[in-house]
Order: C-alpha cells, then sequence, then structure tokens
RNA sequence: GCUCUCAUAGUUCAACGGAUAGAACGUAGGUUUCCGGAACCUAAAAUCGAGGUUCAAUUCCUCGUGGGAGCACCA
C-alpha cells in the first residue's frame, strides 16, 4: 500500500468515526484547487443531502469533531468543504523512503491477467505517415503503462500484405519502371520506400479516374490472392522493401513487437471461417457478396467475402482472432486503431460473437484522434502526406543545432536523437487519446514549455546537482528531519510525487497516457520554480533534506519518463 | 439523407456535475552576487448560440450553427 493510499483510508476513518453513516470511501477524497487551502478535501454536499443540512455546516461541524494526528497537521472547513493538511515532516519521510525502493507507482491491478495490445499495423507498399507515428506511439506507451499495472502484456503488430492497395502499387509500379529500376539499385531504405509510397499514390489516382485501370488493378490484386508466379517476385522483393523500412522505425521509435501478424496469413482461414458460418447462419449471400447483418444488432451490414469471393479485411479480422486466440489465449485484446475505424470494429466484435464466443468482453478497439495538417489534408492515396521519419528528422535538426553550441557535452547525434524522441512522444502522448491533433511543425513541436525536452532539462538539472556532491553524506532523512524544516514549496512537491502511483494505476485503467505526461510535466514546473527560489548545496542543516527531496523527485521523472517510452538523458 | 464525434484565451491543449475555468506557445515587460537561462517572474487574453435539468453546468439533456468521421463489395 502506497503512502497516499495510507492517507486517504486514514481520513476517511477519521470521518466515519464521528459520522458513523457517512460511509466515505478513499474515491471521495479530491484536491482542493490551490494547495493553500489544503492537501486532500472532502466535499459535503451528499452528507448534506442525506441529513437535509447545509453542507457548509456539515463541513465546519466535522472540523470541529475530528482530531488531528501525526499525519494529519489541520483541518478546517471552507465552505462545504473539509480540507485537510498534512504534517509535512511526516510526509517527507513516507514518500521519501517508499520512491527509494524500486517500482514506485507499479501496481497490481493486472495480476494474472494476459492482455494483447495490437498496434502499429502499417500497410505495406503505403507510406508511413506521422498518422501511424502517432498510433506506435501510444500503442507502446500503453502497453508500457499497462505492464507497471501488473498486466502480461503482448505487443502484436498486424501489417497489411495483401489486398486492392498493393495492387494499387504494383500497377503503379508497371508504369513507373524506370525508377523501379532504379528504387531496385538503390542502397538507402528510405528512397526504396519512398518510391512504393509514389507508386501506390500514381496507381491510385488512376484507379479512381479510369475505368480500364481499375480492371488492370483488381485483376492484379487477384494475382496476389492466388500467389500467381507472374508477380510473385515483384510482389515479395518490394514487400521486403517495406517490412525493412518498418523495422528501422520500429527500431528508432523504441518498439519492439512479441508477434507480427500478416493479413497474407489470415486471409485463406478468414474467408473459410465465412463460409462455414454461413452454413451456420452467421452469415447471409447478399447480391453477390456474404456478409454479416449488422443492422440486426443496430449496427450496419458489411461485406465479409466480396463478389469475387475474396475475403475483405472483415473475414481476414476473423481469422486474425481465432489465431490469438489460440496463441495466447488473452484476456484481452486491445485494437489500437484510429477512430474511423469505430463503427466497423462495433461489426466486427459482434459478429465475433457468433464466429468465436469466448471473444465476447475481450476485444476492444481503442480508438485515438486524428492527426490532421493545421493546413490541407492528408491523404496517402494522394500522395501529400508527412513522413513519420521526416518528422522525426526535421525534430532533430532544431535539437542538433542546440546541443552543437554546448561544447561540455559527447555523443551529440546520440543525445539529439533521444531528446527529439522525447519532443515528438511527449508532443503526441501529452494530448488527450481521443483528441485530435492539429498538426503544424512550427508550433506542435516545442522545446520549451509543456515539452518532452523540459522533462528532460529539469532531470538533468537534478543530475547535475547530485554530480556536485561526491558521495552523500550518511544522515538519513529521519535523522535530518528533526532539525531541517519542510517549506511549503517542498510539501507540495511531495504532495505531487505521493500521487504518482495513482495517476500511474488511473492511467492504466482509462488507457490515458496523457495523465502521466501531465503530471510528470507539474511536478517539473513545481520543481523549476522551487530551484529558483532555493538554495541546496549551500543550505546548511536543510541540506541533506533537500538533496534526498530533488534525488527521490529525479527518479519519479525517470520512471514516468520510461512509462511514456522515451528516455532521461544525463545532460543537454 | 441517417449515425457518431468535436467546439474553451490570437494558437495548441487542461478542468470525477462542485471552490477564483488552469497551462504552454505567441505578444509586452522583467530576472546585480546564484547549484545549468532548453529555466524563472509579471501582465493582457477564453467556455459557439438558444432553451432545459440541478442547491450547483465548460461538463448532463433538447434544438440550432460550424468542423471531422462513418454509412456493402478499400484497409
Amino acid at each position: 500500500m502506497y503512502t497516499i493510499q495510507k492517507i486517504k483510508q486514514n481520513i476517511v476513518n477519521k470521518i466515519n468515526n464521528v459520522e458513523t453513516h457517512c460511509n466515505a470511501s478513499p474515491q471521495d477524497l479530491v484536491l482542493p484547487p490551490n494547495p493553500e487551502m489544503g492537501d486532500l478535501s472532502y466535499p459535503c454536499f451528499n452528507l448534506a443531502k442525506s441529513q437535509k443540512k447545509n453542507p457548509a455546516e456539515i463541513a465546519s461541524e466535522l472540523a470541529k469533531r475530528i482530531k488531528t494526528c501525526q499525519t494529519v497537521k489541520e483541518i478546517k472547513a471552507v465552505g462545504p468543504y473539509l480540507n485537510f493538511t498534512l504534517q509535512p515532516k511526516k510526509l517527507a519521510q513516507e514518500v521519501i523512503g517508499e520512491i527509494k525502493k524500486k517500482g514506485y507507482g507499479a501496481a497490481n491491478i493486472g495480476k494474472n491477467r494476459k492482455i494483447i495490445v495490437e498496434f502499429a499495423h502499417p500497410n505495406t507498399h503505403k507510406a508511413f505517415h506521422i498518422g501511424h507515428l502517432r498510433n506506435i506511439i501510444t500503442g507502446e506507451a500503453v502497453c508500457r503503462i499497462l505492464e507497471n499495472a501488473g498486466y502480461k502484456v503482448t505487443r502484436a503488430n498486424y501489417q497489411g500484405d495483401v489486398g486492392l492497395h498493393i495492387a494499387k502499387c504494383l500497377w503503379g509500379i508497371t508504369q513507373l519502371k524506370r525508377k523501379f529500376a532504379k528504387a531496385a539499385k538503390e542502397k538507402d531504405i528510405n528512397k526504396k520506400a519512398a518510391f512504393l509510397g509514389k507508386a501506390y499514390a500514381f496507381g491510385s489516382g488512376k484507379f479512381e479516374a479510369n475505368e480500364e485501370v481499375k480492371k488492370e488493378i483488381k485483376e492484379i490484386s487477384q494475382r496476389i490472392y492466388n500467389n500467381d508466379e507472374s508477380i510473385r517476385e515483384v510482389y515479395l522483393e518490394t514487400r521486403k522493401w517495406s517490412l525493412d523500412y518498418f523495422a528501422k522505425i520500429y527500431k528508432r521509435v523504441n518498439t519492439k513487437f512479441d508477434r507480427l501478424y500478416f493479413e497474407s496469413e489470415v486471409f485463406a482461414d478468414g474467408k473459410k471461417i465465412v463460409m462455414d458460418g454461413m452454413k451456420k447462419g452467421i452469415f447471409k449471400a447478399s447480391e453477390g457478396a456474404i456478409i454479416f447483418e449488422g443492422d440486426k444488432h443496430g449496427l450496419h451490414n458489411r461485406v465479409f467475402i466480396n463478389s469475387e469471393s475474396n475475403p475483405t479485411y472483415e473475414a481476414k479480422d476473423m481469422a486474425l482472432a481465432k489465431l490469438q486466440f489460440k496463441e495466447y489465449n488473452p484476456d484481452k485484446i486491445i485494437h489500437v486503431v484510429g477512430p474511423e475505424q469505430k463503427e466497423y470494429f462495433k461489426v466486427i466484435i459482434k459478429a465475433l460473437e457468433y464466429v468465436l464466443p469466448k471473444s465476447k468482453e475481450r476485444e476492444q478497439h481503442l480508438p485515438y484522434g486524428w492527426v490532421r495538417l493545421k493546413e490541407g489534408k492528408m491523404s496517402s492515396r494522394l500522395g501529400n502526406v508527412i513522413l513519420g521519419e521526416w518528422l522525426l528528422d526535421e525534430v532533430k535538426k532544431e535539437i542538433a543545432k542546440i546541443v552543437k553550441k554546448n561544447k561540455e557535452l559527447d555523443n551529440k547525434n546520440e543525445l539529439s536523437e533521444k531528446i527529439s524522441l522525447a519532443a515528438v512522444k511527449y508532443s503526441i502522448l501529452k494530448t488527450g487519446l481521443t483528441r485530435d491533433i492539429a498538426f503544424d511543425i512550427k508550433e506542435s513541436i516545442s522545446l520549451s514549455g509543456n515539452s518532452g525536452p523540459y522533462l528532460l532539462y529539469t532531470y538533468a538539472r537534478i543530475q547535475s546537482i547530485l554530480r556536485k556532491v561526491e558521495t552523500h553524506s550518511n544522515a538519513s532523512v529521519q535523522e535530518t528531519h528533526s532539525n531541517a524544516s519542510v517549506r511549503s514549496e517542498e510539501k507540495n512537491i511531495l504532495f505531487k510525487m505521493s500521487l504518482f502511483p495513482e495517476v500511474a494505476r488511473e492511467s492504466a485503467e482509462k488507457l490515458e497516457p496523457s495523465l502521466i505526461a501531465r503530471h510528470l510535466f507539474e511536478l517539473s514546473q513545481q520543481f523549476n520554480d522551487y530551484y529558483h527560489a532555493t538554495p541546496v548545496l549551500k543550505a546548511e542543516k536543510e541540506r541533506e533534506f533537500r538533496l534526498a527531496l530533488i534525488r527521490a523527485l529525479a527518479q519519479v521523472l525517470k520512471q514516468g519518463i520510461e512509462l511514456l517510452g522515451f528516455e532521461t538523458v544525463e545532460k543537454m
């Protein structure tokens, strides 16, 4: 049990002891808007309702009846709220002590629970754009947050390597033969991937505009499904280009997958499942296709096998689910996929309840907001996309300029890479998951203020102070607390740090990394403010306590930053 | 047309139905001695419109306006 939980329980017990019908629980306690008002607050509205009294009256009555203790220094009524102020020295002792232990903030809500998080899923032969970047950064953070909460997490990535989009690209290649030959000779995998993006956009454009081309592309698609010799070589070759390119990006953003699924490995079984399901009445023939009647469940109908007898994405998802349950028997599968597929997933999950009854309640779509350009629309179909790597490179260039100026730094390239990853990841994760991100290269990726580099800077600054202390003295917090007074800024930092385990747990429950991002930012703000007003090294009797405080703070920052999926640096 | 979503300072984002709507960027000023100025301080600046529910609404409901997405053989 963490300190904060003990404190909350203690306060709740106090309330329930004097007001036996109250039944207050730790979740009822809220944070006052301003730390001067207190650290924790109990709103008396519910009590007022059941007792038919004025909430402010109840609060002031309770304030008189409840006694302070070692942990709670002060209890006062502020309007309808009963506010509790904690004893700073006691708080310091407990919180700093528990942060020193390994794994501060870990929880066991997911104990013995297996979970598959499926994310990234780029399609081969298409561009890897900033939308994918948001997906992969979000997915990785969610994995780490769930692991921290005790879940056994399997990272899965389902990559589309068959279907019409491939055919569009391959058709494009037949038209751009010379460029294709040139790309094949390139050693730089980025250039190969860039060529595929162009070929796809070209094919896609003609597909829309020209009926003849449409026919040809559909015919190519058929050949891919049939694994036709005429196309096999170029298909496999270009598929490899894409996959090599993706692997490079996964490595760059520090993500590893436990299992790579491919559409090509499930489409045959998908078709079989739907055909079998048709006999059982789960699916139905309609207008030459085979559909699932979503409208019978308040949803919409979807085609699972098209009139050319090929399985659509829907059918493939049936087989994918079957395979995932067979391989991992998970308690939950989370699909990190864009919001445009909300309705799609409702239908799929409903169909799966019939196809694979054990999947019920275990399949979940986790949509995240759109990454849209501030100006203009982005579409891989039209070829005007912002590539994920382009963004990383641009940010890195900006950071490298700053890093270059500092002559004391080593490994400048590696350092710039780390800081730029922090900048990009943080800028995506600080926004609420479901919110769209309006993307502007100049504004969205800030290097100051509420940003990844700000967190890293705060951490590095603390490390710099700690480096100046050769070996910290043997005095422990317990020994120093008696003669060191705890300032209010220090108590606020301590209290904020004590809340970290609850923030980490909540972010796992809600699958919301932004909660951690915000908490770390606020913690950093508090420290930087404190730093400017309070000497640490030059203080005398408070020195040991202050060092212990900032050491603990650095550790919380580090752990939180790792949950978000990037790394701290010692100097920057 | 139907369904789902979103609307908060100039911009990008916060705010379990609860206390004075909180930050960042940008703008305008400022930070002698000081452990890192990628920092800190000060200032100006906001709930799309109209109703309703509630002791209390940025938050819930209805209608309107304006973005975005989905709605059968793409993924």
